[in-house]
DNA sequence: CCCTGTTTAGGCCCGA
DNA sequence: TCGGGCCTAAACAGGG
């Protein structure tokens, strides 16, 4: 288990980052090994004292302010594979069994005062010489093996041996360089369905454009901002194919190109308990107990794809064979979705809309002295709103969102909050009553946000939200 | 022309 | 081995 030093830090006005850690479990499970990835999403807050017991992140625009604390996974001594050291800033082991938390040494990251920007922060400038899979790829060979930690050093990869790590300065550059190339660079554990599915699910209106998801992916996950062709047509072949996507039209007010994507009715609880590491089963659109054809092609592409590899050739391949690669088949195609279902979904959202309006009149009716308050924190004001929701309140995270917004005098746009990320919603959990007891916050998520919130799968604890641990003095 | 959307095709990985 | 889920590439069409 991770467990995270608290600390109580002061920032200023400027860019924070939520740090999530995320195990995951599936594709290494055979190996008995974890697989740590870790996420920074951008936070804005205004400046003030925010107690906590996270471990804030190098800002990945390199704008972060001066003394911010870096979180280093040192390679685990090899008779324990879920260990890693927790050393301070001159590569002292401070736990033996815990993150590593360095201080910055007190070095100022190449800084930028712009506003982060899509194009190629220089603090990751270096990767992009080399391909990110083969990087990632690299790290978890080294994790496996556990004898050497993988850094870039001018654009090469280099692996350094464990017994050198502990060796203060320059094992702590490279440490701190491993820690910062890996955030940046892992590839996130999500398929593009999950993806797509944060997207759709913590917007506005629980639809999205195609740009607009691109702009939530590239926001959420630095990983996405370099090969955008390359995952960007996987995209739109994700939207496409699968039957939990549907295209709804726009309305005459609200002109523009490209159709709105929003989830199928049936298709909003595809995640294990909101876990987006991995779909219970794959979504297929039905009428009654039988398929509606009128939504997906009559042919499942999958199990056609199947039955060309095992040398089957059925009428259905053969009548899309007809229309040649690439052309649009005949038979059907997404726009055949029927408009009864595309009404519905509207429908459906008119009264989402209606329904969180009458929450969020209810909830200023009866919480008038959280009208504004200037001496108070955003934070402290996140913690009244998830005590007001953990104490039976059924109000949504984009109402939460949004009545934060209202909060810190921000004009609210789904797109454009700083929120949006779906880490983000980890700041409304913050209520003390949860303590460092992650079964009550995953009770508390599967009641309170099934569909939109990051969920640890049961006792193998797929996410670790550093929230959501409080120290452990026994290790420390 | 670029963006959006559809479809085909092939490959990899994992679990049964 | 097989089926299923997912990723990637690419051809192609249509609209702004």
């Amino acid at each position: 288990m991770y467990i995270l030093q608290q600390q109580q830090q002061q920032y200023q006005t400027g860019s924070l980052f939520e740090h999530m850690i995320c195990f995951d479990q599936r594709k290494n499970k055979n190996k008995n090994e974890n697989i740590l990835y870790s996420f920074m999403s951008s936070s804005p807050k205004t400046s003030g004292t925010y107690p906590t017991n996270c471990c804030y992140q190098q800002s990945p625009y390199g704008n972060n302010p001066p003394g911010q604390y870096s979180l280093v996974p040192l390679p685990p001594p090899s008779h324990h594979h879920h260990q890693q050291q927790l050393v301070n800033n001159n590569g002292q082991t401070l736990s033996p069994t815990s993150l590593s938390m360095v201080y910055n040494n007190g070095q100022q990251q190449p800084t930028s005062s712009s506003s982060p920007s899509y194009g190629t922060p220089s603090s990751l400038n270096v990767l992009h010489t080399l391909s990110p899979t083969r990087y990632q790829n690299q790290q978890i060979n080294d994790k496996v093996n556990n004898n050497s930690t993988t850094v870039i050093t001018n654009g090469q990869v280099q692996s350094m041996p464990v017994n050198n790590v502990t060796n203060s300065a320059a094992a702590l550059a490279a440490a701190t360089a491993y820690r910062r190339n890996f955030n940046a660079c892992a590839k996130p554990p999500y398929s593009y369905i999950s993806l797509i599915t944060m997207a759709i699910q913590l917007s506005s209106n629980r639809m999205c454009t195609l740009s607009e998801i691109y702009q939530f992916i590239m926001d959420s996950f630095p990983y996405y901002r370099q090969n955008q062709q390359r995952w960007q047509n996987s995209i739109r072949h994700s939207l496409s194919f699968n039957d939990c996507f549907v295209k709804v039209p726009r309305s005459p007010d609200r002109p523009g190109k490209g159709s709105y994507w929003t989830l199928h009715q049936d298709a909003t609880n595809m995640f294990e308990n909101g876990c987006y590491l991995r779909r219970q089963k794959r979504f297929k659109s039905f009428v009654g107990n039988k398929r509606d054809m009128s939504c997906r092609m009559p042919h499942d592409r999958d199990s056609n794809n199947n039955t060309r590899r095992n040398g089957m050739n059925n009428s259905l391949d053969k009548s899309t064979a007809s229309t040649g690669s690439g052309q649009r088949s005949p038979l059907s195609s997404a726009s055949d979705k029927s408009c009864d279902e595309q009404l519905l979904l509207m429908q459906q959202q008119q009264q989402q809309q209606q329904q969180q309006q009458q929450q969020r009149s209810m909830y200023m009716q009866h919480h008038p002295q959280q009208a504004l308050s200037a001496s108070e924190s955003p934070d402290s004001r996140n913690l009244q709103i998830s005590s007001s929701t953990s104490s039976g309140a059924t109000a949504g995270v984009k109402q939460l969102k949004q009545e934060q917004c209202e909060f810190n005098q921000m004009s609210f746009d789904p797109h454009t909050f700083p929120g949006y990320s779906p880490f983000a919603i980890n700041t409304l959990i913050m209520h003390p009553s949860f303590g460092d007891n992650p079964a009550a916050l995953n009770a508390y998520y599967a009641s309170q946000l099934p569909q939109t919130a990051f969920v640890p799968s049961s006792s193998t604890d797929y996410y670790h939200h550093s929230a959501m641990y409080a120290p452990q003095p026994t290790a420390l």
